[in-house]
RNA sequence: GCGCCCGUAGCUCAGCUGGAUAGAGCAUCAGACUACGAAUCUGAGGGCCGGAGGUUCGAAUCCUUCCGGGCGCGCCA
């Protein structure tokens, strides 16, 4: 139960009673009315900006407003008091049972404790890593691959219906080069001495691997074959053997998709053209001649037509092209079918986690969403910004030129897919990421994986203790507990906190925004050390207290809760738990 | 030149879609273990929220304009 959203429908149903009797005007916007925690706890429990937001409205002063809501509030057996503050907040203070209550919803949930019906079933389409199958992911991959994931079981346990997808760009030219890349390192595998990489082509040494699993399957079959004969060949081959790479590397992370869908697959199909079709129907494509771009020119541009989509319409700086010069589409035409496709599988609502040299694509993508849909489905792009990876502050050296690149895999093999999952989610997607193996795995509190797990295995550790002394510590018996017995300040002030962990959910799921679990989780961690250490100096502030079984089982439930809402946030992204520290 | 993102304590970052006196961690200083794991905890100092205007009951948050950093800018994907 999200006590928030409780008291939110409850004020507004005082509104509208209020209303009806005439004592506020009819028919004003509760849209902005909002009930919160209020930020510092001195001020109570819940806190409602009503009064505020309704004053000018209603013409009538926000303390009157908020005089009418606190008589109604006041009356309530739940509310110890309202009392109206600063320009006009209602501040409630609630019963301690009511709080205390949470404790034994959280024991009944379980781990789906917050788990929300706000998304009311709405289907959702999460695309992302979506890294082109032309050699393993490397570790900035990671970071989409995780904020995607979280994304989507974010969205899904605060109640949509959540389609994870990757797309894989297997049509365009750089599959051409992977192919030729491949057929280079197929001969070298037959014994053939290739020399130098030559340009553009992808020096990677992976691709060795390929190349030999290509000969050892068919032999010297394609050697002196025309390229139109092993292009394909060579090409589909090593299409098909990274991407089952990239399916076990996000295998490693715990990342699977729900859907592949393949570009080419696409194409094939025919959806391009139907896509441009429905925009050539609106009237937004038409040929004609673009502005060279400002500032650094291309050294070989010149005015030429082309055909293209009026994106200015939709907010887009300039009309973006579909078709290149030799009448084949653009990526972007692509795209915008695979937009319209996605749409046409039933989400309306798209998201698509990008990486930080797309900026400049969202605009028109989003104009084309809006477009193509007939402004029935919606775009929001997530681009996750670059990250650094460090070793004991030392940037780790890189060349994509010379091939040389940190993989995902190493990245997960030396630190672990939970600990790599985690950092990840201790920033926001726009901001930088520094990612420092020696900080990551370090066992303090400047490490907010260590810090949580910490915590989590402290509970299960008190837990372990109490079972040991013969307690029984199933769920049934601790929601037997007598909650009223948790009234210590420490102990209200971490059941605040798990009572906030649903209103969290809803909160970042509508933002778009699962970092936001990960501060959360920190902050619950903290009340809970705190806690801990707080029967250090007060041997009554114990968990386990002899000869007072009472007290000892309600802190055992609330310790129960404490862990189970750490599991909860852990879960949705994606790190297991663990029972004690190594 | 244009677009998008970022700018908050010495450092790394939060800030609940406009709320009350702007918060954490690290670092600095001062404290707490005969333990259900001190890998933790308690307290102190530290701020013109990049600058300047504007919007309103109220701005770190929204708008305008500068400054600084990152990413991108027809026929790549």
């Amino acid at each position: 139960m999200n006590i928030f959203k409780a008291f939110e429908n409850d004020i507004r149903a005082i509104l509208a009673s209020l209303a009806e009797a005439g004592s506020i005007p009819a028919g004003l916007d509760l849209s902005r009315v909002t009930v919160e925690p209020p930020r510092d706890p001195a001020h109570g429990d819940l806190s409602t900006n009503a009064a505020m937001v309704l004053a000018k409205p209603a013409k009538m002063a926000p303390r009157a407003l908020a005089q009418m809501l606190v008589d109604r509030l006041t009356a309530r057996g739940d509310v110890v008091s309202a009392d109206i503050a600063g320009p006009g907040f209602v501040n409630l203070r609630l019963t301690p049972a009511v709080w205390q209550e949470r404790v034994r919803d959280i024991l009944a949930a379980g781990t789906a404790y917050g788990d929300s019906d706000a998304g009311g079933g709405h289907a959702v389409n999460v695309e992302y890593v979506s890294a082109n199958p032309t050699g393993p992911l490397h570790a900035a991959h990671g970071r989409g691959a995780v904020f995607g994931d979280a994304l989507a079981s974010l969205l899904k346990k605060a109640g949509f219906k959540v389609t994870r997808e990757y797309y894989i760009n297997d049509a365009g030219a750089q599959v051409q080069v992977l192919g030729r890349s491949t057929y280079l390192r197929y001969r070298e595998a037959l014994g053939e001495d290739i020399g130098e990489i030559p340009a553009g082509l992808y020096p990677g040494a992976y691709l060795k691997d390929v190349g030999q699993a290509l000969a050892a399957r068919d032999g010297d079959k394609w050697v002196g074959t025309d390229e139109s004969v092993w292009l394909p060949v060579c090409r589909d081959f090593a299409i098909s053997m990274i991407m089952d790479w990239i399916r076990e590397d996000l295998g490693l992370l715990g990342v699977s998709m729900d859907v592949y869908t393949s570009e080419r697959a696409m194409v094939e199909s025919g959806a391009v053209g139907a896509a441009l079709q429905a925009l050539e129907d609106q009237g937004l494509i038409y040929v004609g001649v673009l502005e060279p771009p400002k500032g650094k020119k291309p050294d070989d541009w010149e005015p030429r037509p082309q055909t293209l989509f009026r994106s200015t319409d939709f907010g887009d700086d300039v009309d973006r092209p579909l078709k290149k010069s030799d009448g084949t589409n653009t990526y972007f035409a692509n795209d915008i079918a695979y937009h319209y496709d996605k749409f046409r599988r039933g989400s309306p609502t798209l998201i698509d986690v990008l990486g930080a040299d797309h900026g400049g694509y969202v605009k028109r993508m989003q104009a084309a969403t809006t477009a193509v849909t007939a402004k029935q489905g919606s775009l929001d792009v997530k681009i996750c910004q670059l990250v650094h990876l460090l070793q004991n502050g030392e940037p780790v050296k890189m060349s994509k030129r010379a091939g040389t690149f940190v993989t995902l895999r190493d990245v997960i093999e030396s630190v672990g897919a939970n600990v790599v999952r985690f950092i990840m989610l201790t920033r926001r997607n726009d901001q930088t990421l520094e990612f420092d193996y020696a900080k990551v795995t370090e066992q303090s509190k400047d490490n907010p994986v260590f810090y949580v797990q910490y915590a989590h295995a402290r509970c299960k550790s008190v837990l372990r203790k109490a079972a040991e002394d013969g307690r029984d510590i199933s769920v049934a018996a601790l929601a037997k507990a007598d909650l009223s017995r948790l009234e210590a300040p420490e102990e209200m002030e971490i059941i605040r906190r798990m009572a906030t962990w649903p209103r969290l959910v809803e909160a970042a799921a509508e933002a778009h925004e699962p970092h936001r679990v990960a501060f959360f989780l920190y902050d619950l961690a903290s009340d809970f050390h705190a806690l801990w250490n707080k029967g250090k100096d007060d041997a009554t502030m114990r968990f386990l207290i002899d000869g007072d079984e009472g007290i000892s089982v309600a802190r055992l439930a609330l310790v129960h809760a404490v862990a189970t809402v750490i599991a909860s946030g852990l879960q949705v992204m994606g790190v297991e738990p663990v029972e004690e520290m190594r």
